[in-house]
DNA sequence: CTATTAAAGAGTTATAATATCTATAATATC
DNA sequence: GATATTATAGATATTATAACTCTTTAATAG
């Protein structure tokens, strides 16, 4: 039970964005080094941001990512649905009954950190993140 | 990024303990059985909640499990600490930086989860549960 | 056309979850 | 005390998923 590295590279890179330059192409690289990890796996990474609109991203020389116009409305939550899929972390029910009161009483405290992360923003903390990350 | 079918397994075997027998013993069989999982799977479970004091057991014939006396008072969340352990369910920080702002973030979201599960106690739905489960 | 950069596919490795099998220890009943 | 019953422990196997690599393809700027 845990969130993927694979999220916390996304969280990463996004954030990297949102503080180095909102509006500007940046490839995989300079990131990656930032990051520690390979160019080729934080592609992958970057492709599916890009598949849930949350980067924009260019091929060819000049090339790179960048964030979207909407940027600033980027929640934490949106982030992590796009790795982790809009998946509920709690599995359904073991017996065939349909209304499970265990999964009810998972769920609604699921939506509780939800709520907390949808309303947490990359460009809220941009602005407090100091020039390194 | 899923809670381990184990804490579901947990989690109901309580339940079921708390609707059926609060103060008799039950072997592992029966319970096997309701849930459909392996009577020696079933039982390393149950062991790791003995030693976390979510239940009592007692080997011989005639012997199984049992609430413990303060079972009105456990939570969700202890079983779930009880099986998943005591980690937050992100990872930390990729840089070297000491007070990561996506952490904190992170962290304060599944307080704000655990918060619901440490109000939410199995002896509530018990009440509330069909015989059946 | 060429250099550059993202995207896609296939495949590999590592790690964790899930489960099984066997042996051991403890207890009640006879 | 012998036997049946039940939990506990250890080792191991299996499966699933995450994490990562390599290679090829596609697109764009100059």
């Amino acid at each position: 039970m845990k969130y993927s590295k694979a999220t916390n590279y996304a969280l990463h890179t996004m954030l990297y964005l949102a503080v180095t330059s909102p509006n500007q192409r940046v490839g995989v690289q300079p990131m990656a080094e930032k990051l520690k990890v390979s160019p080729t796996y934080l592609s992958k990474i970057l492709t599916q941001l890009v598949k849930a609109g949350m980067i924009e991203s260019s091929p060819g020389a000049g090339g790179g990512y960048k964030l979207p116009p909407h940027w600033e409305e980027i929640s934490f939550l949106d982030i992590i649905h796009a790795i982790e899929g809009p998946v509920s972390l709690f599995d359904g029910c073991l017996n065939d009954h349909p209304d499970c009161l265990i999964q009810n009483v998972m769920v609604s405290a699921e939506e509780k950190m939800e709520e907390e992360l949808k309303q947490k923003k990359i460009a809220e903390l941009a602005k407090k993140a100091p020039p390194v990350l």
